[in-house]
DNA sequence: ATGCCGGGTCCTACCCGA
């Protein structure tokens, strides 16, 4: 079985990207972050033909959250439990396929609105680790994937590409990434190449991608069962350098 | 420490991303 995740910037921008994706990688699931368009926008008739079928989470403008797979599967939910009834902002999807548990997740920045912005970000990640280990205490395999905006240690940044104070590299963050791990995830991308480095994105300035100055920001998370079953954890780095890319690449995991 | 790039929108200067 194979999932992957990728943040698109703009499903509009990127609607034949991700159709040639698919028919090149033929993921089973594909978890897809920032499409920047409300639901009924997002493109489903293109991925029909294709073998895929989408449910998609949207807001005017910013974030957004969807699935398309060529497997059945049922939507269990479209917000992340936990947070306060007004956020209405469009970063989580929860599916089940094949007895799986798949969270699909677009986690706040946290670098704008000011400590307010930052303490949004803390308070979701809180939310998805409540929820998180409330799901692993029903023993159902369970992954959780998408953009994650945490570099989980200094080995998960190239050198010099952002400061100390930034949210995404901040110890509160990593902290509640690492709470995450304490529930008993694995990292795949990270168990797979625990040396590294491993980027999944390349800022579009500076020449970032020609220097390769990334981040590992985009993750996979599985519980134990799931893990047992890793066979392959990567980004793919070939998506960066097509015509008009996203700035993050897809990350692609193989389950036996 | 940043917004040089690249997306979005009350269409055009401004917000947001990482």
């Amino acid at each position: 079985m194979r999932i992957a995740t990728w943040n698109v910037n703009s499903i509009r921008q990127r609607e034949q990207h991700v159709a040639r994706w698919l028919d090149r990688a033929e993921p089973d699931v594909l978890l897809l972050q920032e499409i920047k368009c409300e639901s009924h926008a997002f493109p489903a008739l293109a991925y029909h033909g294709l073998g895929y079928q989408a449910e998609a989470v949207g807001q005017k403008a910013y974030n957004g959250v969807a699935v398309l797979s060529r497997r059945p599967f049922v939507c269990r939910g479209r917000s992340l439990p936990g947070l306060p009834e007004s956020d209405a902002q469009a970063r989580y999807i929860e599916i089940e396929t094949e007895g799986i548990i798949l969270l699909g997740i677009y986690l706040p920045n946290g670098n704008s609105g000011g400590a307010e912005g930052y303490a949004y970000k803390l308070a979701w990640m809180d939310a998805l680790a409540s929820h998180a280990e409330a799901l692993m205490a029903e023993d159902k395999p369970l992954a959780i994937l998408g953009d994650f905006n945490v570099c989980p240690t200094d080995e998960d940044l190239a050198p010099g590409t952002l400061p100390k104070t930034d949210a995404l590299v901040r110890p509160e963050s990593r902290a509640r990434f690492r709470r995450l791990i304490w529930a008993g995830l694995t990292d795949a991308v990270h168990a797979m190449h625990p040396h590294g480095p491993v980027w999944t994105f390349w800022d579009y300035q500076g020449g970032a991608w020609q220097r390769d100055l990334g981040l590992r920001i985009d993750h996979a998370l599985l519980s134990p069962e799931l893990a047992e079953r890793l066979v392959a954890a990567d980004p793919d780095r070939d998506a960066r350098g097509e015509p008009q890319p996203s700035d993050h690449v897809p990350v692609v995991v193989d389950l036996a």
